[in-house]
DNA sequence: CATGAATGAGCCTTCATTCAT
DNA sequence: TATGAATGAAGGCTCATTCAT
């Protein structure tokens, strides 16, 4: 019975939450989140009953929205490089039509807020890459090393291409080439 | 201008922020900073007008140390490979001896705090590592690439590196030699 | 009025009322309050359009329980002194088999939020009490004094008893007996 | 150096925490007790680290007030009973002329936020008391009971004095007789 | 110059009460 | 009637910065 908690008004309040974090970083103030959302500062706390529960909440949400971007349209027998590829492609996509997302994401890595729990909250999400990476290991394609390890390459390089673009956008395109040269150059195994 | 303003304190104030800024990120209190510099607060913004200010000191003397650490005994006639080697290695002696100076830089860097003015600043500092890089492109060596980038790159993989050996330092080793095999696939240019 | 309010409801409110205000005093949370009578909150707000209104409510049921534990079993054609003592006995056994009741009286007692019309009501509920009062009066056996005055001494009494053995549980009858002769000391007349 | 923590702003703080605690209970907010000191609410942050503390504080201000109002003059040679006489006497006059005060330890007696500590200390001020309680239950005059249970008397009593004598100031004196031989009868151990 | 008291805006969170369901 | 989401006003406390000493 009573109103049921809106779906929407949690989506408000996480977008906002990611606005206001990718401008101000953490110390966003929840008034400001609940503001921008459209929502008084208590709703806030029905939705998210700590700020630090709404930044963990806002990070899973991030991370799964990057996931799932990545590996969307992925074909899983094809070549790995080719894949590989695809997952660029699809990563300085993500990161290029949304930067607010990136940028909260980067915030919320630093942060130390993030729980154990979270965290592992996030490995399950990733379980068609972590095969695809095996994959590269067994085949001798990729350099075998910890998939966290490779797993932070990719996205240390990405995040890379994406500040340089932002500040040249005429030049992305070369940019996430020559991200693309450096991530095979630094994964793949040369094996010639 | 009869008690001039003592560098020693200003030493000790911007160490205990270093520590405070690794621990507890740029919402670390001026108090708690001034406190475990064993100076007023009120002594700190003597030295530095503004927390902004002092945030952004700490910044260019951490760029400046890391770059004296990294250039230190390196010698500009031997191979490339074996400077750039050089360099990693002391980048990863540098990070692991320091933790905090890591930590700190990198809370510093995603901050929003840091201004174009500084920035530029710790450009000028690394002029020398500047024309072993531009060695690097006329031999063909290095892929061609712009050197934020490459620095980028660098500073990714030894991050990466650090963060994964300080969970488990036994590995430190493996990591180190992993991080290497991937920086230099990274940015070499792989001509057969 | 398809519905009537339930009987039920109410109790349950006011019981879990009764401890939470014993706890925490009249801070207690309409929320927790709510929550312990496992009814929502937006429900006491139906049986108590106010907290303080719920509040008032509280302390005239529980002068009311004191006091028809008080007079039951009162004999009123026995020794006026006799009865006193059964009233004394009375008031220690509610107390020390009720403390929350005790406590939470003490809460209301002190917070203000008492209105005049609910202390009004709470006179006439001792109607039987003052009658004894007053042929103690009569007879002489007591010393001549405002009724509020001689139950307060009472109240006094018996609060201080309860508290020091609520520390010392085992001499709890010790302190029984030294409240009565305290007690009887305070408000007999003492003619020889 | 720098400015020296005020005295005066200390006692003006503890004023206004008196009166709002006395009006409005321990709920009396730290802002409207800044406000009535004359003084911003950060301030009083620095004289009193929590609202506790001033609470804390406040109380044992009040204690100490009313013991050292009770001992002076009291002459240790005396008959006991009159010595009782002018400790009732000091009492009722300490809670006239300042209703307040007594107000505001009855709330802060029932506050649950009195600490151990704080309880300790006021036993330590009341030696003088304590002496002349000791003589009492030696010589006979006095019932032989616990000290804590004696204080509770007289204070219980003269909160009753207080309290009706408020209402009706006229009958201040004959409240203030009525109240002594109340005591005296209660305390007295009433050997012919 | 060094000190730390003073300031008041701002922060996160709780709460009594209202109202849509 | 019962529910619990929605609300926004406080509440206690922290903080960067100023300024009297």
């Amino acid at each position: 019975m009573a109103r049921p908690l809106s779906e929407e008004k949690r989506h408000s309040l996480l977008a906002s939450a990611l606005t206001a974090v990718a401008t101000s970083g953490i110390a966003a103030s929840t008034l400001s989140i609940a503001k921008k959302a459209g929502v008084a500062e208590g709703t806030l706390f029905t939705y998210f009953p700590t700020k630090d529960d709404l930044l963990n909440q806002l990070y899973l949400e991030l991370k799964s929205d990057l996931v799932s971007h990545l590996t969307a349209g992925l074909m899983s027998d094809t070549d790995i490089m080719v894949q590989f590829h695809h997952l660029w492609t699809r990563y300085i996509d993500w990161g290029m039509s949304s930067p607010h997302k990136h940028e909260a994401l980067r915030q919320l890595e630093v942060s130390h807020k993030i729980t154990g729990a979270t965290e592992q909250a996030t490995h399950a999400m990733s379980h068609e890459l972590q095969i695809l990476v095996e994959r590269g290991f067994e085949t001798g394609v990729l350099r075998k090393q910890p998939v966290m390890f490779l797993w932070g390459v990719i996205q240390g390089i990405a995040g890379l291409v994406l500040q340089t673009a932002a500040g040249d956008m005429r030049k992305a395109r070369e940019c996430e080439d020559l991200g693309w040269e450096t991530l095979w150059g630094a994964i793949a195994s040369h094996q010639t």
